[in-house]
DNA sequence: AATAGTGGCAACCGCATATAG
DNA sequence: GCTATATGCGGTTGCCACTAT
């Protein structure tokens, strides 16, 4: 059974936004505010899916984001965060306030992809290109037959990037703070409570990993417990 | 001046996940 | 627990502006 689609296709537009449907989106964004995407486009007027108008609103009508160049801070975050994270851009952009991941993913695509191959760094595994050592975030059973990583195979640590993780115990309770923008999914209050979320495959985004996860991963050198990106901050 | 090639970015598409019923 | 649907994410495409020939 297919999905049907989010919206009827055949009275949609396409293609580039006029001033007339952003000041119609913003507008009913400043009075609704967001959500309910499905609904909004009739309820705004918008001849336009509501998948479109969310994209729309987060990657260039939004009040917050920069825009402008990217400074030379936010590159090298940018860089290390993906040595870290992969091509996780949501999670990158969270790390970068007034950024949008679409906006990381092409920045990334366009310069930083192309300045790292310039210095024949692997924009992939982040190591020398001559290098045949690659880091893999594989789970090490699903992960295909490879030689043991030994001690002097390992991936470096990034030692100037400073995450500030913060693991807590799962019972410790939790203060009561707004989610950051950070989390690509909520995370539900019961499941730290209870200590089910396991960070590697939270982060990863790995098949069941909202509900109990016993893979017992090592992620960073971390067992299995919370990870609380809350506390990133951009240095 | 015309054309081809290239780069940058906005937007679309399809899939994964969350969640309501 | 199952199904249908809304939302979010990452990959990809297509258009436009700029540069080279």
């Amino acid at each position: 059974m297919g999905r049907s689609p989010c919206c009827e296709k055949a009275h949609t537009n396409k293609g580039a936004w006029t001033r007339e449907e952003d000041e119609r989106l913003v507008a009913h964004v400043r009075a609704h505010g967001e959500g309910c995407w499905r609904s909004l486009p009739s309820a705004a007027g918008l001849l336009r899916c509501g998948k479109s108008c969310r994209l729309r609103w987060i990657n260039y009508l939004r009040p917050d984001l920069k825009r402008g160049n990217f400074s030379r801070d936010e590159d090298e975050l940018i860089v290390k965060l993906h040595s870290l994270l992969g091509n996780k851009w949501s999670l990158i952009a969270a790390r970068l306030p007034g950024r949008t991941d679409n906006e990381i993913k092409n920045y990334w695509n366009t310069h930083i992809r192309r300045k790292l191959l310039g210095r024949g760094i692997d924009p992939v595994t982040h190591r020398p290109l001559t290098d045949a050592t690659t880091v893999s975030f594989v789970h090490p059973a699903e992960a295909p037959k490879t030689q043991p990583v030994t001690e002097e195979r390992k991936p470096p640590r990034c030692p100037d990037l400073n995450l500030d993780l913060c693991i807590s115990l799962p019972f410790q309770q939790e203060e009561e703070r707004p989610p950051a923008r950070a989390c690509a999914k909520p995370v539900k209050m019961e499941q730290l409570q209870q200590g089910r979320l396991c960070f590697r495959c939270s982060i990863l985004r790995v098949r069941g990993a909202a509900t109990e996860c016993s893979c017992g991963s090592n992620f960073l050198g971390l067992r299995a417990g919370m990870l609380d990106f809350r506390g990133l901050e951009m240095k």
